[in-house]
DNA sequence: AAATAAAATTAACCTAGGTTAATTCTGTCC
DNA sequence: GGACAGAATTAACCTAGGTTAATTTTATTT
């Protein structure tokens, strides 16, 4: 893919958040990032002050607790913003890795460059605000889901609201997602199996 | 307190977030709440379109679950912005009830008309932004902590980040926004009185 | 198609935290 | 200061999900 048609995707994705962006301001130069499946964008710890952008594929955000277990935050699929708001804002390092689940074409942008040449616009800061009220009420929405529900409604949950996904994602990750081992998973699918049947 | 100086802690805690704002353009009237220990501003399920700043006193949000089980997802010291940021962008009811844990000033604006009024001022949007990433950040830290850390971890987390808070907050509502009940709160603080004995 | 590796299932056992209920402690109201 | 209500503690028992390990299924590679 070209550049500018790379761009070109970034810029209407932000249009589509609702505003009428004027994007000559912006002469940061755009990065691009091949990443296969498995690979990592990058990994927890790391500095990644830039802002992504999904092309094609689908990737999740990986952390690590001090034990050494995996967990899902996110599944991300293009066309998307990704990348860690925390570390973009705060310079801190990442606290969850992006690995590729299939091969991704990914793109990039320094954010601090971006944002300072972008401010002066309300349109974009307005489509930008619209973004992280978005994904301030996944978040909000997913912590609901963890404190209230069981393994077992957060994997028919899931499966509700990504039927897509669940079959583009092997089961550890999903798992992995709803807080559970592999292990449980595949028992409370057992269980349901079961209850199906009547 | 006069409604002019509850309009000014609010400009004033929107300029501190990192701008100098021109409120002239705001003619929303403001709306004056006092809600005493015990009470609720709303509960979940109302409808709460408004941007509420809490001026005085300590709240909690709170949400419940179909078996009838509360869960404590915030507690808000003033001052600061209250209220559903969910609600207030898709109209939708609220998930969660705020409840005053101590007597509270609460004052507010209608937030479409507050936001209409707002939305042309760049300073605006950029306090508002910076408020909205502090709040994706914070969700973020506690979705982390909820799947990566025990009961008794988060306990301690709590007690680290919140020094102050611990005295003022009964120890059912300290379970419920770990996530846990009362009876093993009870067991987690008798432990570790236990082993820092040695 | 055979060989290998990775993923999913199943079973046996274990543990953190839930549940219920009795008991003590801490207010706060008259 | 006595009486009552709500909060916290403790104990006994229960359950969802973790852990380990063996087994089968599904994907990859050659």
């Amino acid at each position: 893919m070209e550049r500018a048609q790379l761009a070109n995707n970034i810029f209407s994705y932000f249009n589509d958040l609702g505003g009428e962006i004027d994007w000559r301001a912006l002469t940061t130069p755009l990065d691009v990032h091949v990443t296969e499946k498995g690979q990592y964008l990058f990994q927890q710890g790391d500095s990644a002050k830039r802002l992504y952008f999904l092309h094609s594929g689908l990737v999740r955000y990986v952390s690590v607790s001090d034990q050494g277990k995996e967990f899902t935050q996110t599944f991300a699929q293009a066309p998307r913003i990704i990348g860690s708001t925390r570390a973009m804002v705060t310079g801190s390092p990442v606290l969850f890795g992006i690995q590729a689940l299939e091969d991704c074409v990914i793109s990039s942008y320094d954010w601090a460059e971006f944002y300072q040449q972008m401010r002066h616009d309300n349109a974009f800061l307005e489509c930008y605000l619209h973004f992280l009220e978005s994904i301030f009420i996944a978040k909000e929405e997913r912590e609901s889901t963890f404190v209230k529900d069981s393994a077992e409604r957060r994997y028919l949950n899931f499966c509700q609201a990504y039927p897509t996904l669940k079959e583009r994602i092997s089961q550890q990750y999903i798992a992995s997602y709803i807080g559970i081992t592999p292990v449980a998973l595949s028992r409370i699918r057992q269980q349901l199996k079961l209850s199906n049947q009547g």
